[in-house]
RNA sequence: GGAGGCGUACCCAAGUGGCCAACGGGGGCAGACUGUAAAUCUGCUGAGCAACGCUCUACGGUGGUUCGAAUCCAUCCGCCUCCA
């Protein structure tokens, strides 16, 4: 019956290791492991996704990979999504009240979700599941019984909770549903073990208790740290803008990484790529001494990430792209043209290739000496293009190009 | 049900009748320096304009008082606290 053949435990226990940050506890996981390898059993893993917001990034992936180390090791992984409970709204880290979502917002979701999740997982070896499926069973007569199996007292121990209440923010009681419900889900999957982000640590252990009260054994909890963004000190959020997100270009994915400080990418590469933590450290230690340029490391960070969501060509490609701009002030090679029926001045010129949001910005930009035309630095916003069949090379910034053609008459 | 407080630009936050497009900080953008790193320094950060000044829009919504309001009044909306 025992198709898998598990590597040993301790090997095991390695890998899983790698980059935790909790780890609830240790000695039950080695158990566990233990116990399965012997029956042949693989553990069943759960990991819940709020579809709330669709774009992944690759803060999500850290979660993500660590999902993937599991199946690697042959155990069963289930991507849950929270359907149900996308309809509260997880108030982790929250300071307000998290709008609540329609049905076909989070169904829609879901889906370009699930796209993105492929990118890393292993289709065939995940399970999909929706909690939909046993919360909404559960009723009002239901959802109360489990409402009484917490406090008040020990739901307020939360971090988020505690402080908004201290701060007069208003809690609202659905909120405190949340973790039940998400504790409810182990329950209901019978999980060995749940994996989650740190700011997770609070629900995942809701779920321990909660299936302790139903007679089960209680799920091992292993959650990752948050990554930081590309300014290397928030963590990474699509509304902060800075993060990079899965759907983003080879080109995007390399600069904005090139652009984290050198003091995150060394947990960069701990969290999102499978290079082997010795082989970090060791690098580490060759840039502190001075033998290796810490732009080296980047680079190769930028190729590993961009190699994982397209393919090794693309990120040697992105490389060269990102060196030909700037390292020797070249032009990307496909940027955006724009056509203009009249001869104008720069300052519009600017305006209606979308360098620049408004006239009012455009000129700002062009008296600080941001924008150039065909590689010439140019501060006088009146000047005149005149029709020009090739064109201009418009600049503005170290980043922003496009090209202007102004048809003759 | 009763009492009180609050609502300013992306965020925090000053401003209580004209000097307010609105102090300060954060964030963002740009320039210098670089490895498009960080740090640092400097400038900018509502829109429009034949523009070193003018016009429009903006301080929760709507009306009003006034020569003039973010600032006063009325009313509405939203939020918070305390008591019950």
């Amino acid at each position: 019956m025992s198709e898998h053949l598990f590597p040993p435990v301790d090997d095991q226990l390695a890998l899983l290791r790698r980059g935790a940050v909790d780890l609830v506890d240790e000695p039950q996981l080695t158990q566990k492991l233990r116990a399965s390898r012997a029956s042949g059993e693989p553990l069943t893993v759960k990991a819940g996704f709020d579809p709330s917001s669709p774009d992944l990034h690759l803060g999500h992936t850290v979660l993500i990979r660590k999902m993937r180390h599991f199946q690697q090791l042959g155990h069963r992984v289930i991507f849950l999504v929270g359907d149900f409970t996308a309809m509260i709204g997880d108030p982790t880290g929250k300071k307000i009240t998290r709008p609540q979502l329609s049905k076909e917002q989070v169904e829609a979701n879901a889906k370009t979700y699930q796209d993105q999740v492929f990118k890393i997982l292993d289709r065939q070896a995940t399970v999909i599941d929706f909690n939909s499926r046993w919360l909404s069973a559960l009723g009002a007569e239901g959802l109360v019984r489990l409402a009484g199996k917490y406090t008040l007292a020990r739901m307020m121990e939360r971090d988020d909770f505690r402080t908004r209440y201290q701060a007069n923010q208003p809690i609202h009681i659905h909120e405190l549903l949340y973790p039940l419900a998400q504790g409810y889900d182990s329950v209901a999957l019978e999980a060995d073990v749940e994996l989650g982000g740190h700011d997770q640590i609070f629900n995942l252990l809701v779920g321990r208790q909660l299936m302790k009260e139903d007679g089960q054994e209680p799920q091992v909890v292993l959650t990752v740290p948050l990554l930081v963004g590309t300014d290397g000190t928030e963590k990474m959020s699509k509304s902060l803008g800075n993060a990079i997100a899965l759907e983003d270009t080879p080109q995007e994915m390399f600069g904005k990484t090139m652009s984290i400080p050198d003091a995150t990418m060394w947990d960069w590469l701990l969290l999102l790529t499978e290079l082997p933590e010795a082989e970090i450290e060791d690098r580490r230690r060759r840039v502190e001494a001075g033998e290796l340029h810490p732009k080296a490391v980047k680079q190769e960070l930028g190729r590993s990430i961009i190699a994982d969501y397209y393919n090794e060509e693309a990120a040697l490609a992105a490389q060269a792209e990102f060196d030909k701009i700037f390292a020797d002030g070249g032009v990307p090679e496909d940027l955006e043209e724009f056509t203009l029926e009249d001869p104008t001045e720069l300052l519009k010129a600017v305006t209606a290739t979308g360098l620049a949001k408004s006239n009012n910005e455009a000129r700002r930009l062009i008296l600080q000496g941001a924008v150039s035309i065909d590689g010439e630095k140019v501060t006088d916003p009146r000047r005149e293009l005149v029709a020009k069949d090739e064109g201009y090379l418009l600049k503005v910034g170290k980043r922003r190009f496009a090209r202007l053609l102004i048809p003759g008459a």
